[in-house]
DNA sequence: CCAGTAAGTCCAGGATCTGGACTCACCATA
DNA sequence: TATGGTGAGTCCAGATCCTGGACTTACTGG
C-alpha cells in the first residue's frame, strides 16, 4: 500500500485518474476541470503512465496530440475513486446535491463494497483478520 | 473527491487509517510500522481527527495517553485502504505473496467491488453513466 | 540510578508544489 | 496578413510542505 501511495497519493495523481474515468482524456481538459498546475499534471501523468495505469496515445499527427485511457490496472482503481468521491459528498457536503453521480443502468447509483472474494458476502470493517506473511510481529 | 483528498490525501494519513484499521492504535506503534517522521503523523492525526476520520481516546491518565480509533465516517473509507493495498500487491508485487491480507470468517481473501446501490449487481468500470448535477458544461 | 516507553514538539535543510509566462504547431476568421 | 484560439507541454522563482534527528515530560521496571 505504501508503494501504491508512492504512485497515486501524490496530488492531483487520482484526480487525473478521475476525469480520464469520466471520459475527458485530453490535457487542457484535465487542467481546466481539476485546476492543477500544467506542470504538476505533467508530471503526474508521466508517472501514472510509467506506472501502467494510464496509456498516453496519439490522435494526431502534425501537431502531435495526445488522449490518456486507463488501463485495466487503472480500471481496478475504480473502487477508490468512488469510495473518496461519495465519502466528500457525504460528510463534507451533507444535505447538499452531490455534483455528480454514477449511475448504473438500472437508473440507480453505484457504491464500493467490501465483500469476500469467495463467499462474496459484504463484510463489515470489524470482521476481518489481519494475516501477515512475513516478520509480524504480530 | 477534491476535497476528501485534501484530507485523505497528504502524505501518510492514509497509512495512518490503515494502522487502526488493523488494530495499530497508538503513536508509537504506527512510527515504527509505517516508518512516518512523528512531526508529520502528529499532524496528520490531529487532521484525521478533526475530519471525524479517527476519535482520539485516553486510555491513561498521569501520564496522559491517548489511542485513536475509526468512527464511522472512518470505517466508510474501507474500500479505499483494501483497494489500495491489493492493486499493490497485484501490480507492484507480481507473484509474491502479500505482506498482509484482510482475510473473511469463512478463511477467503476480501475485495472491494462497485456494485448498484439498488439491485446490487457488479459494476464494470465502463457500464457507469456520470451524472452531472451543476453548471456541468456537458 | 539507569534504561525504556509513550506521545509528542521543535527545528533547519531539502524536496515538492504553485501560478504565471512562455513555446510550438496548427486552424479559423477577417 | 494579422489576430485570436486550441492543445500539450516546458521553465522558473518563490512558497509550502516534508524530513530526520534531537529534545521534552511523565511515568514504570530492574
Amino acid at each position: 500500500m505504501a508503494r501504491t501511495l508512492e504512485i497515486v497519493g501524490e496530488k492531483w495523481a487520482l484526480l487525473a485518474v478521475r476525469e480520464v474515468f469520466l471520459g475527458n482524456r485530453r490535457f487542457d481538459e484535465m487542467v481546466r476541470r481539476i485546476g492543477a498546475p500544467r506542470d504538476t499534471l505533467a508530471s503526474r501523468l508521466r508517472a501514472l503512465t510509467g506506472a501502467g495505469i494510464l496509456e498516453r496515445r496519439q490522435y494526431s499527427e502534425h501537431p502531435k496530440r495526445f488522449e490518456y485511457f486507463l488501463t485495466d490496472a487503472g480500471r481496478d482503481l475504480y473502487p477508490v475513486i468512488l469510495t473518496l468521491m461519495r465519502w466528500g459528498d457525504t460528510y463534507l457536503n451533507p444535505g447538499d446535491q452531490p455534483p455528480l453521480v454514477l449511475v448504473h443502468e438500472c437508473g440507480e447509483h453505484l457504491l464500493a463494497q467490501v465483500v469476500c472474494e469467495a463467499c462474496g458476502k459484504p463484510a463489515a470493517a470489524g470482521t476481518a483478520r489481519p494475516l501477515y506473511r512475513e516478520s509480524p510481529g504480530n
